[in-house]
DNA sequence: TATGAATGAGTCTTCATTCAT
DNA sequence: GATGAATGAAGACTCATTCAT
């Protein structure tokens, strides 16, 4: 990757960091298009040879910010699952629970993140690396949903697991395409229908 | 009055309809950012500035590409619905079906026009016109899923395709965001667990 | 001038007249470089293949509206001229009657003309066709302010009156230097010391 | 910060200055339709793109034509006051030594350069900035012709110039207006008349 | 006589990237 | 190691004018 793009002092690790920060939240709030090398430097407070110094490419610097914004997105999924109490749930509590979990759409800010999660998902399928890099995110966010589930005294198996995942993002991008579409409603609808079938930690 | 973008000639409307073409196939070949007039031009053998007088703006021109890309994928798909025949068909043979019919991915070109699917779905949220498009899109896919499940003897009511194209939608993603993954493999193993929820014709 | 542009029909004549209109129009609103075959073409909803075709080129053009832009802002003078009651006049009513003569600068609109009044003067002496057009608007001027001195009651005399526009003219180039200047003001000012060297008529 | 515009080292700010000289040479030949980012880039024997590095738009540009036209304007009127020697003048002497001064018109590139004055007068009315820019430019006009009359021996009182300068700008609007007209002998005529009201420094 | 159609040339501006320092 | 400076290529779009009909 980087041959002669050192960035090993602990300054350049910095201002490299804080690039890829600002890439990120471009990709984020613009979608693709948004992340250009004058832009980037400009939210960053930092000069605009710096992103052509510490990234190989345009495509390099995009890459990091998709890496990026799935963290920011991971992390922020992450802590509303720690905020999960340990409790049984029925189905209808569940659906509602899983939504504002892993769907959450109040603010403004949290709308844009979770069109750009779908936006992510489409767009790398381009790019080989870029995939890697979504599927991992793909299997923290599952691995999430087995967590939710287990504190919610429910059995989580792979396949169901996947299948749960996939209503709901089916779910989301019916949404999507239905404009002003309430995509919290819409996947707690479509979950409805499947965690029921679910069975329970301890029967 | 309408001095420009006239196209009422038959030449005229050939011209504007060979740009509308050339859009599409870059668009389904390359993505939305390929979509360019120098691009589009040279594809469709017209001088540059005729995609500017047969289209207010890039953006107009980008509307009917899309369009037009999704009139070809729906083309496709209603030409594999017609050639159903009628007959009653198991649970996997069901899955299989659905699959060969809205997810047909066996040449480069059929992989492409699916990845461009899912593509336009989610990239048409920052642009109302282009959602309202997909939307319609959506609507006919639907529609062709009622037939093909009334082709195959079963009983298809609206929430039953919502939930069998969510279930599809999500497992083309889940897919699309693992490298290397078989597409049509994932949509009939999702759809195993479904199918069989659908109610037989007459029972 | 228009060797093969006959446009001797009563209806091309009006078509014509039409064009011309519409140019002058956007000359007044907009100055020089709003004056394009499309806008003008637009404005007369006329089309546009028929500003090429009843006029040579876009200066040929230009060259009406400037002549119908003089006419107008003429017709608008020699009405306001026309409404000039018949008595004598002390020095300070008369630089009032003046301005408010050829410097209306009331709605936005007169202000525009006013302005394009001096545009057009200054621009067209890059052009000895457009001078002469110019040089022709200015006798006419002279000839009004003989007129308006005239029913005052003073005896207006060629050198006076090119004077007394002098002072007009350079006071209008002042203020019009000035943001946001009183232009009607700075001439009345201007005019106050001058107009008392105008002689009566009848000592 | 300011990752262009920079313009700070030695070789920058020629260039900046070459784009500039370039500029206003054009708008002094041309009037200002004449400076285009093309035209200005290859007169200054410098690439297109660097047009746009230098400057933040073709208005930013055209401001420091008007600038440094309305400069090179003053400079040589500058000069040509200093030249003026201290001595007393009768009226005759005086209004040819003003028009000298002021309206020099001998060869082409002078009488260029006047009318581009009046040009850029009338121009700027459609933009604040420059506006202002010509405010100053007029002011120091005023300074200029102050001191030719205070080296002449007469009193200047700011009204007083300010009238001086009207009949002069008048005069060459009336002037610049009749095709051949000899600018630099309209003025002295119109002086002719003025400057008698022009009080002795020392009566 | 008119005009819809068409286009080469040119408009301003943005961008990824290179390079001298 | 860092970056200000620089630029070729391309971006969307406008325009005066021509021409076939």
């Amino acid at each position: 990757m980087s041959q002669m793009t050192a960035a090993t002092t602990p300054k350049g690790e910095r201002r490299r960091a804080a690039l890829v920060a600002a890439a990120g939240e471009l990709l984020v709030e613009g979608g693709f298009e948004s992340v250009r090398h004058r832009a980037v430097a400009h939210r960053a407070h930092i000069p605009l040879a710096a992103t052509t110094y510490y990234f190989e490419s345009l495509g390099d610097l995009l890459s990091n910010a998709v890496a990026y914004a799935g963290e920011l997105d991971l992390a922020a999924v992450r802590g509303r699952v720690e905020a999960v109490s340990r409790r049984k749930r029925g189905d209808s509590a569940l659906a509602k629970l899983l939504t504002s979990v892993f769907f959450a759409c109040d603010t403004a800010a949290e709308r844009g993140a979770l069109v750009s999660r779908y936006e992510r998902m489409v767009l790398c399928t381009r790019d080989p690396e870029l995939t890697r890099l979504q599927a991992q995110v793909r299997n923290v966010l599952a691995e999430l949903h087995v967590e939710v589930l287990t504190r919610s005294g429910r059995r989580a198996t792979g396949p169901g697991v996947d299948r749960l995942m996939a209503i709901e993002d089916g779910a989301v991008l019916a949404a999507l395409t239905t404009h002003g579409a309430d995509v919290p409603r819409a996947v707690r609808e479509a979950l409805g229908t499947v965690v029921d079938d679910l069975a329970p930690l301890h029967p």
